[in-house]
DNA sequence: CGATACCATAGTAATCTGGTCGGGTATCAG
DNA sequence: CTGATACCCGACCAGATTACTATGGTATCG
């Protein structure tokens, strides 16, 4: 089970924002010049945005910057919003996917993983990575 | 971040030889009655009985068991079987992939957080799951 | 105005997923 | 011995996903 680069990239992008978080706006260029190809980022930071992990400034002298305090950002929050929630099984979200759903042990099983991995993934912020 | 049907079905088969655990060996076409495609799910044993999860007998009335009793196979044990070990960053299993390897920060929170999350995999034997 | 820098959509080559197909080989019942 | 059963194995394949690249916009500063 691998993470795919969306996920690696976006956390190395919101670790920068979060060593610049005074600094005001940072450029594309400067965030990629942690060796991540440019407009392929500008994909990625357009999904953070939209997740309302960072906001954006237009115009000459624009970039990004984190839109909350390094201590409310989580690895959660920016795996989420990179790769979509952690799904073990479709039926987590959706009760009528499968038809033994309310009685399957499998389930409850990937039940209580899912929620013990959030909860890990959860416990480090982007400050505890400072 | 969702897993694959390897997974899924290989977890559900284990499952499954759990529950039959001393009823002899049990045929391909029995384990794919709970609704994996036959022709798949025997290269998905395969994988299973290449990691010493399972063992199988050839012939007629042959089939599959599982290798270990049911208390000492762990969900860790079949993901990483299925879809290979948890990987969220290529520098773990590496120290070499990557120049900073040593001071990254991002790194020790990627290794972390595999600790963990294989931990909480490792906290589900298929003996809890019936 | 024009340079900077974000925004949005589309294309694309390589890889991965979720299978199917065909031809083996081992074992047992009769 | 022979045939039926059932595992073994490699190749093939369509469709989805990944990791980009390309192009043309739009907002803002000076
Ligand atoms: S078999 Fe169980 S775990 Fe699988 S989809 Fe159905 S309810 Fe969910
Ligand atoms: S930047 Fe850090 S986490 Fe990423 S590959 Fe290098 S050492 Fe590992």
């Amino acid at each position: 089970m691998r993470l795919s680069t969306r996920g690696k990239y976006g956390l190395y992008a919101m670790h920068y924002l979060a060593q610049h978080e005074h600094e005001g706006p940072q450029s594309l260029s400067r965030i990629a010049s942690v060796g991540i190809p440019k407009q392929y980022l500008e994909q990625l930071l357009g999904s953070l945005r939209r997740n309302g992990l960072i906001h954006s400034v237009r115009g000459a002298n624009g970039g990004y910057q984190i839109a909350k305090p390094s201590e409310e950002i989580t690895v959660l929050d920016i795996l989420d919003a990179m790769e979509g929630p952690l799904a073990l099984s479709d039926c987590i979200a959706d009760d009528r996917c499968c038809a033994k759903a309310t009685k399957c042990r499998v389930r409850h099983t990937w039940e209580r993983l899912t929620v013990n991995i959030n909860r890990e993934l959860a416990s480090v912020s982007l400050k505890d990575m400072l």
